[in-house]
DNA sequence: CGGGTCGTTGATACGCATCAATACATGTGG
DNA sequence: CCACATGTATTGATGCGTATCAACGACCCG
């Protein structure tokens, strides 16, 4: 493992949860690949061989409808841990993941990772924070999905990727429109008309560089109340 | 806290998992409320006090959105332990805990809850694998609303309320068609129809109890595929 | 400069929500 | 135990939101 991914490795909040030592025994028998866009880290229905952590990059967690077709579940940015219920549980996984961009994966073998669950009380305790995160994650893209339209999921969607929560902000996508679309649950064409809906709202969109003039008016058309 | 009370607290996954002893110093601090039908445990919004073990009973997991309107998020059965990320992060709930049925629910203070942990490296296992099995429920029913229409969700509903996973099964519902409804993502009346959808397939339902002639018959409508 | 992909926009269709009216079950008091 | 009252499910008519299909324009890359 390069020295570089070695301090992407402990900037993750997994790590800086659990310490170095505890970090080097965990990391003992995995390895890093550099991987392109576009390429499979597993596949729904798969027995999980490796808990990943990306390093560097995007994935995209999806899965397949009945007929062929499929949606994006999450979205994962750097520093990410994935994907520990399939690895605890030795169940198949349920999702498939797909980098969104070229990316460098640490993959530590499952077993390595039990055994390390087993002997290190820190990482269970760090885990479960790691867990609690990710299933706020999903309680709130539920409730968006059952509670909020089209435009307003998008409104949400731009506060959480703006790295500033007041006042203007630039977001650029790093990722393509129709993977932002599946994400939020509509089709390429729904976006852009959700992307018009924001026009009035100061949001200019223009390739993947996205203007918007004040981020509290978005945050409020989301939601006036929004805990997340 | 009665012996009854007591027999089915050891009785739940998390207690089996850990031991009496754990369980015992888990709940020195801890008491039981009956409750209600209608009862509610906590607030979106609020901090929280608590976590909650659901003795006997149904809760439900709700939301409301920007007009007022409400979902439900996730119906957990007797056995269960919520909401463990608002107690782990110290953030406030995405979700308001109502109760469906009358229930007895033990309330452990988070700060017992929290010293535990620390104190208790099994217990932190054990609860990574009930957090391990709650984020499968939410992705599969994320899922479920981004790729499948009205009447295959309930197929899929109907599939997880069946006893058997062959064959014959009667399903009693022990909660409202509308909070059904609700957890599927869909009004009453939408499921009225969805129910309507499924008679050829041979599901008769009268009142709050559900006849299926064959469950493989229904889980192969919801998703020839499935894997939860 | 031309071919291809990707984003936009319009026309139409479909699924589901909504509103409204009717039948049904449930639970209560006589 | 039955009659009644209240809330609960069904069914129909209509409208809204989003998907789908198709055409067009912008950009990227060879």
């Amino acid at each position: 493992m390069r020295a570089s991914d070695l301090e992407l490795l402990r900037r993750t909040a997994l790590c800086r949860a659990i310490g170095d030592d505890a970090t080097n025994r965990l990391v003992r028998g995995a390895f890093v690949q550099a991987l392109p866009k576009g390429a499979t880290l597993f596949t729904e229905g798969d027995e999980a061989e490796f808990v990943h952590v990306l390093l560097k990059g995007r994935v995209c967690l999806s899965a397949a409808g009945p007929d062929g077709e499929s949606t994006v579940v999450e979205i994962f940015p750097e520093g990410e841990l994935f994907v520990v219920a399939a690895a605890i549980l030795r169940l198949p996984y349920l999702v498939t993941a797909r980098l969104a961009t070229d990316a460098r994966v640490l993959m530590i073998p499952v077993e390595d990772f039990r055994l390390a669950l087993a002997g290190e009380p820190r990482l269970a305790q760090a885990l479960l924070e790691v867990m609690a995160r990710h299933w706020r994650l999903l309680v709130t893209q539920i409730k968006d999905l059952k509670l909020r339209p089209a435009a307003r999921r998008l409104a949400g969607g731009l506060v959480d990727l703006a790295d500033s929560d007041a006042g203007p902000a630039t977001v650029r996508l790093d990722m393509d429109r129709k993977l932002l679309a599946q994400r939020l649950g509509m089709t390429p064409e729904s976006l852009s008309r959700a992307f018009a809906a924001l026009r009035p709202l100061g949001v200019a969109s223009q390739g993947r560089t996205i203007r918007v003039e004040r981020v509290e008016a978005l945050r409020d058309y989301c939601d006036p109340a929004r805990l997340s």
